[in-house]
DNA sequence: TCTGGGGTCCTAGGACCC
DNA sequence: TCTGGGGTCCTAGGACCC
């Protein structure tokens, strides 16, 4: 059996942690450069804000409610989310952290016990430790435990757990859920299963299964399996190594210049290596990309991105920045209105890894020595001892294109100048 | 005026190998 | 008229997740 749990409104529900004449009240939070609203409390939802609508859309209504409004804070968000997933390591044998706010317990261990009064000691226990609220769903595999807690979060007569055994219980689980409800079914699958009249989750486990296979292929067909109760999705238990890390941002203003865009690609280059370093990865290719609005309607959209080989597999900043500059250049258009830029590192080599492959042309490209990889512990260490930034890059520069973030709350948790902020 | 950021997996097709 | 069988690697595009 395996138990998701799944904190409710998470975003919102970090920030009410710390503002409890919050509670009660509709709270939303917002994208990075307070674009879209990305998490909302019950109360908010209530009131008909979406999910992903722009801030500027439903401006009136937010004033309107006197709902509370917060930039997103991920330091905040991050710090949280380690704190609910110690705890529930220590409330079950074997978790998998699926999310930032989810995740996967086996609970096959408990299957002799009162699987309800076991997760509702678990919602108990997180909410008193980290005043987070969460949902439970167990089942027989992870898709159903899904299904099961949006059960749990979706009625409140279940208070929050929801526990989903036999063959009675799920398939009337599957009857009352839509299929565009299920894990893994997106927009342009719900689209071709509605056309085929299959509606609810138990039209899609009792569909034709060759059909399935055609169609959605090896993904759809291991989610009918799991509708049915056949567990094809284990325990992760050690998250992978990365693929690919990506820095983005959206900027707070227009920007045109080659000068303004270096600095913040320089920048967002700098934080793919850091990112690097502490996932103990080289990077053997970057992209560089440069993005115009999508919502540009005078015709001068541009999407510029280039991918090159790095000389030698790397996680050091100035080898990286110095790339992206080249790789911008190349990309850079005069005369366009850049909102967006960003940084892929991807080809990752692990680091233990011995067979790195030289340069043909070392005297052009010389091998990283090891004063670069003490300049950069250096780095990290005193950015860690003092806090972010401390040091950088010169050409790291945030100054014309950072984005806004006007309803930021304080670092509660991480950050000692911001505790001493707080008003008493 | 104002519209997020960071990922993964799978498939098909083309190029190559013996 | 008839033209094998078994692979790998890479990329682009499409789907999905939070």
């Amino acid at each position: 059996m395996f138990a998701l749990v799944d904190c409710n409104n998470f975003y919102a529900s970090c920030e009410r942690t710390f503002r409890p004449e919050l509670r009660l009240r509709p709270v939303v939070v917002l994208s990075n450069n307070d674009g879209c609203i990305i998490a909302r409390s019950e109360e908010a939802k209530a009131l008909g804000i979406q999910m992903g609508t722009p801030e500027f859309k439903c401006r009136d209504l937010l004033k309107k409610h006197d709902v509370s409004v917060f930039s997103s804070n991920y330091a905040l968000y991050g710090d949280m989310s380690s704190r609910v997933m110690r705890l529930l390591g220590k409330l079950a044998p074997e978790i998998e952290v699926y999310s930032i706010d989810e995740a996967f317990l086996d609970m096959t261990s408990f299957t002799r016990f009162d699987l309800a009064d076991y997760a509702g000691h678990i919602r108990k226990t997180v909410r008193r430790h980290t005043g987070i609220p969460v949902c439970i769903g167990i089942a027989p595999t992870k898709t159903l435990a899904k299904i099961a807690n949006r059960i749990a979060k979706k009625n409140p007569e279940y208070q929050g757990v929801c526990v989903l055994k036999s063959h009675e219980e799920i398939y009337s689980a599957l009857e009352r859920t839509k299929v565009e409800d299920i894990w893994g079914i997106g927009r342009q699958w719900s689209k071709l299963l509605q056309a085929k009249r299959i509606v609810t989750a138990a039209d899609f486990a009792t569909a034709s299964a060759p059909w399935i296979r055609k169609h959605l292929h090896i993904v759809g067909a291991r989610i009918q399996a799991e509708l049915q109760g056949t567990s094809c999705l284990e325990m992760e238990l050690v998250r992978p190594a990365k693929q690919s890390i990506c820095t983005s941002r959206s900027f707070g203003r227009s920007v045109s210049t080659l000068a303004e865009l270096q600095q913040a690609v320089a920048t967002f280059a700098g934080k793919c290596a850091v990112k690097l370093r502490k996932e103990n990865a080289l990077a053997s290719m970057l992209t560089v990309f440069i993005a115009t609005s999508p919502f540009d309607e005078s015709g001068n959209r541009y999407w510029g991105t280039r991918t090159a080989a790095l000389p030698h597999p790397t996680q050091d900043s100035i080898a990286i920045l110095r790339a992206a500059e080249t790789i911008l250049a190349g990309i850079f258009q005069d005369g366009k209105v850049y909102k967006k830029a960003g940084v892929i590192v991807s080809g990752m080599v692990s680091k233990v890894s011995s067979s790195t492959t030289l340069s043909l042309f070392p005297e052009e490209e010389p091998v990283p020595n090891q004063r670069d990889t003490t300049l950069m512990q250096a780095m990290d260490a005193i950015n860690h001892r003092y806090g972010h930034g401390a040091v950088h890059l010169a050409s790291e520069n945030s100054e014309s294109w950072k984005p806004s973030q006007d309803h930021l709350s304080p670092c509660r948790t991480t950050s000692w100048n911001d505790i001493l902020e707080v008003k008493v």
